[in-house]
DNA sequence: CTGTAACTTGACTTTTCCGTACAGTTTGAG
DNA sequence: CTCAAACTGTACGGAAAAGTCAAGTTACAG
């Protein structure tokens, strides 16, 4: 159970992007340098950005990336759900049914409505934060965020 | 953001044995069989299960697995939480290190504090749900489980 | 006692996901 | 016009996950 790197990253540069301010933008090198990731790998997370319509790129010398709307309008569950796609994917029945029938479970799989549950339990927590939310780096003291886990 | 397979067999698995009865046992070819999954791959889960300590096998021709616990004390948040471990490691921080720093995010990471706030949330629906409450198969139509996604 | 059906375990193969590299295209500065 | 800095896209290699296989151990039925 866990986000895929596609998605974390994405949040991530899109957040870079908007601290960088409405008007300016941000070379790959930037991101790249500011969240201690390889240029190549944020040229791929942003290459998905752009073509989900998050991003528009500039190219040439004075090129980067900007935000295509108001980081406060991009909301962290949009962002997730097109680079991950949801948490059970279409097969998500195919894969225990056995020719005909949808699940193994007779008439009804409440492991599915369960999943379901869950997604939108995220869905709430990831649509009630934005970018711009992010981006201001919220009050959180250093050490709670290393506390707390293994002590 | 997706489970892992090992976290949803485990819970299949569980709710098949659950299903048996408090006094009676499941084998593997039997799981395997109400659950369309291949024996080995059964067996796998089921020794994970079993080293977590929520079943216990008996050998020999009238084997099987069998609860150590009443279905209902099971909460399904624990089997995930064994199985699968959290939703963000704790090499979470020291992949966007660069030395000693904790985050590239001056002073403090958003999103870990929304990642946190995610992980909250799917605990939540997690824990609510029992083993007993899934081996009864509540109320869905299967109409409802194949609309209303594509569509 | 013997055989069969079951669990146990480790290694192996396949698949999927990440990260990286490289060659190509565009654009503005000088 | 030329060059450098930026984006674009494909392709390759490694690592992790998922699934499979085979050999071994146990225990009950007959």
């Amino acid at each position: 159970m866990k986000f895929s790197t596609l998605e974390e990253f994405g949040i991530r540069c899109l957040v870079q992007i908007a601290r960088a301010g409405p008007s300016g933008a941000l070379t790959i090198p930037e991101i790249s340098e500011r969240e201690g990731l390889s240029e190549a790998n944020v040229a791929k997370v942003l290459r998905l950005l752009r073509q989900e319509g998050f991003v528009v790129a500039s190219r040439g010398k004075t090129g980067g990336y900007a935000l295509t709307r108001p980081a406060e309008e991009i909301r962290v569950g949009e962002v997730i759900h097109a680079l991950g796609g949801k948490l059970y994917d279409d097969e998500f029945c195919e894969r225990h049914s056995g020719g005909e029938e949808v699940c193994r479970h007779e008439g009804a799989c409440g492991i599915q409505a369960l999943w379901e549950e869950v997604q939108d339990a995220i869905d709430r927590v990831l649509n009630r934060k934005t970018i711009a939310d992010l981006a201001q780096t919220p009050l959180i003291r250093r050490e709670d965020l290393l506390g707390g886990r293994r002590s």
